[in-house]
DNA sequence: TGTACATCAGTGAACGCGCGTTCACTGATGTAC
DNA sequence: TGTACATCAGTGAACGCGCGTTCACTGATGTAC
């Protein structure tokens, strides 16, 4: 082959890394060749690659949540004995989160846009969110594992719309203030 | 003038009302040709009423915050003596608002959409919101209007998150399980 | 009262643009013999 | 070892499509005189 053995999966996986970041940055709204041209590539090689934009977005969606789910379990694992979810909902809700869609949770900033897909696109969401739901169960509060997963959507999806509200907020001092009130409203709900 | 004097403001209302729902169940994804054709008019008229897409998307935000806070108050006053807040959480986290996008919350619908605009587009936002969270406010525990709008923040950008997570979920028992969880959660948070 | 003109909401062709996807081609390297 | 061919990731022109916006035009009715 005139390229090295782990040339093509190398290529593909920075493709999905790099459409992750621009699926949650501006939602819908991502151009394969602009993103292939940021990678020095040209459009026309893409679907080498994958069978259709659609397939990147369910595979960018899954590599979101790991991004996410690796930067909140370091926050935990660096948080001091006792206080790992506290650590986890302060640094969801932190101003940097707000202000970094690229690189935040994709729960905040994709899933209004896949409660729009058909069916088959909200199936890849769900298998996408599972890994992220089994790492962040790990810190959760509840006697099954039913429990804690019950306790992971309603304290995530609750941040998640604060997050939302925050971004759509255009004064920083606003925004600031509706962060730390949700703070310390997830914070004594869920880790106390 | 070859039309009654209230047709232009008449037609331009159908306009607001048709594209408030139609962004709510599409997002940004909206073509003022189809928007036009459904009310019978054809897309040339529309520059006749807006400057550009952006001003009929900012005043149909303004619109739909109207439509939701007029039922959510409906509800409020058809519920017992006390149990006012009750209803309206219990009606934001119904299935039926779940599953009608189109004529649902404008801020679990297009908070991330707005988000992803420039300044502009979030200041509009911004004052689109304010009578909704006035209107909403009465209901809301809180010793002063700061408290009650902090308050609202937190209690409605939560539920817009929950109801996002659900319509992201393809199964219908799973939507209902995060949705009755996320009623006892928030009625025994704010209402209780 | 009658006539000529002005008004303006609505029409539909047209413009320019960007997009997702296809496809014939390139060229560096691996393989067959 | 040397030569002919196969492979296939990547290229870039092209296709077909839908969109936001513009603009010359229509035609019913109001106004001026």
């Amino acid at each position: 082959m005139r390229y090295p053995a782990d040339h093509k999966p190398h290529v593909r996986e920075r493709i999905v890394r790099a459409a992750s970041h621009r699926f949650r940055d501006r939602g819908g709204d991502v151009a394969i060749a602009k993103l292939m041209r940021d990678l020095r590539l040209t459009h026309g090689g893409f679907y080498r690659h994958f069978d259709s934009k659609e397939q990147l977005f369910a595979e960018a969606i899954g590599d979101g949540f790991d991004e996410v789910a690796t930067g909140l379990s370091r926050a935990a694992h660096e948080a001091p004995a006792g206080g790992e979810l506290k650590a986890i909902i302060e640094t969801y809700l932190s101003l940097e989160h707000c202000e970094n869609r690229a690189e935040g949770c994709p729960l905040a900033a994709l899933a209004p846009e896949v409660g729009r897909r058909p069916r088959s696109g909200r199936l890849a969401f769900e298998g996408a969110l599972r890994p992220y739901v089994r790492r962040m169960a790990l810190f959760l509060p509840g006697a099954s594992d039913a429990e804690r997963e019950l306790n992971f959507a309603l304290l995530f999806s609750g941040m998640a719309g604060t997050l939302n509200l925050a971004r759509a907020i255009a004064d920083t001092e606003t925004r600031r203030a509706i962060l730390d009130a949700a703070k310390r409203f997830y914070v004594k709900a869920f880790a106390s």
